[in-house]
DNA sequence: GCCCGATGCGATCGCCGTACACATCATGGG
DNA sequence: CCCATGATGTGTACGGCGATCGCATCGGGC
């Protein structure tokens, strides 16, 4: 990979759209992230992107699944190895802060049809879904209750979109912790 | 309000706005949902609905509005005065039913940033959200458990989520009904 | 040394959101 | 009865965007 030269290649232009895409996410909302304005910030050609990306759903589908791994490690740093209800909490805390930290790449994640034709997203996002699972697992081993994975993804996704909505207090990280902390006991069952 | 006329003026083009933007939304997907599309359907200039609608958002923004008040009222018709844990997994179904048969009007009241500025948008979803209170308090009267209504919701929120995406299995109504219902026994821990 | 595939450019088309000036209607005060 | 006035829809225009197509340029393998 060539560091990027002031030739007329780029030297390495997939990367740079993609973090390009990443920071309009980041800056501007996801109605800012346009491929002209990707390549604009690549400081490249309208259409140059085209040639690493077939249209502006394989963009937001590679910044997707980014976001999945992305997410994946940040759950994996909240708790190495999550055994216990507690760590169940921390980790569900890491997934709503995740959501609230980065709001438009996670609408992206989550807001549109999944394409089923990106394999690196559907990959990404059944790495994500087998984290969970063997989380709930480990924390509840005796429970071969047949939802329990399920029913925590989904509540804490859940809280994710809630929080990201304004229909629950996230004015603070610290009420966010408490408030998902409390809803994932009242919710598993927790005594 | 007069029957919509061959005349220059359309009679009721608020309510067709309304309309066309409801169908395109069923038929196309959010991506079709354009004020000029909408003003083709309904017959008028592509610049009339500016008269009724600010902008997109507002458009968008009463849209999703309308479908709130649909939602609640697909979920008081699934179950007239839920009092008992199967009452509310039937509840449960009805949310999760109306995303997969709405998905695209779902998309578009909880995957965009809500509008603060939309009060009829915040009066819609502060109506959906005293009803799943009042429906979890009825349902778990001795219940005091701080975060439960917030759990239930976020649980039903977030299975509605994960089956749009594919995450779960939704090829059929009954596997949907099957799942959720699982879910949501395992989750609140009714035992 | 040269050639070919990969990469980026430029022009172009059609659609979209939005702003503005103008046309048309219908209603009520004189 | 009539016309002024405000509400409603029209026409025109501008810029941005996604997407396609043919051309320009580079660089590695023969």
């Amino acid at each position: 990979m060539p560091p990027p030269s002031d030739s007329y290649h780029h030297g390495d232009l997939r990367a740079a759209c993609l973090r390009a895409a990443r920071e309009l996410l980041e800056e501007d909302g996801s109605g800012a992230l346009s491929l002209r304005a990707v390549a604009r910030r690549a400081g490249v050609s309208p259409t140059a992107p085209y040639r690493h990306y077939a249209d502006r759903d394989a963009l937001v589908s590679a910044v997707a699944a980014e976001g999945y791994r992305e997410l994946a490690g940040s759950l994996a740093a909240a708790h190495p190895a999550p055994s216990t209800p507690d760590d169940l909490v921390d980790v569900a805390v890491a997934y709503v802060r995740f959501a609230l930290d980065h709001p438009a790449l996670f609408r992206a994640m989550f807001a549109e049809p999944c394409d089923p034709g990106s394999a690196e997203r559907v990959e990404a996002t059944a790495v994500l879904s087998a984290y969970v699972d063997t989380l709930v697992r480990k924390t509840f081993p005796g429970g071969n209750r047949e939802g329990l994975p399920t029913a925590v993804w989904a509540l804490v996704h859940g809280l994710a979109f809630l929080h990201l909505d304004g229909k629950l207090d996230a004015s603070s990280p610290e009420k966010v912790a408490e408030q998902v902390g409390t809803t994932v006991r009242a919710a598993v069952g927790f005594r």
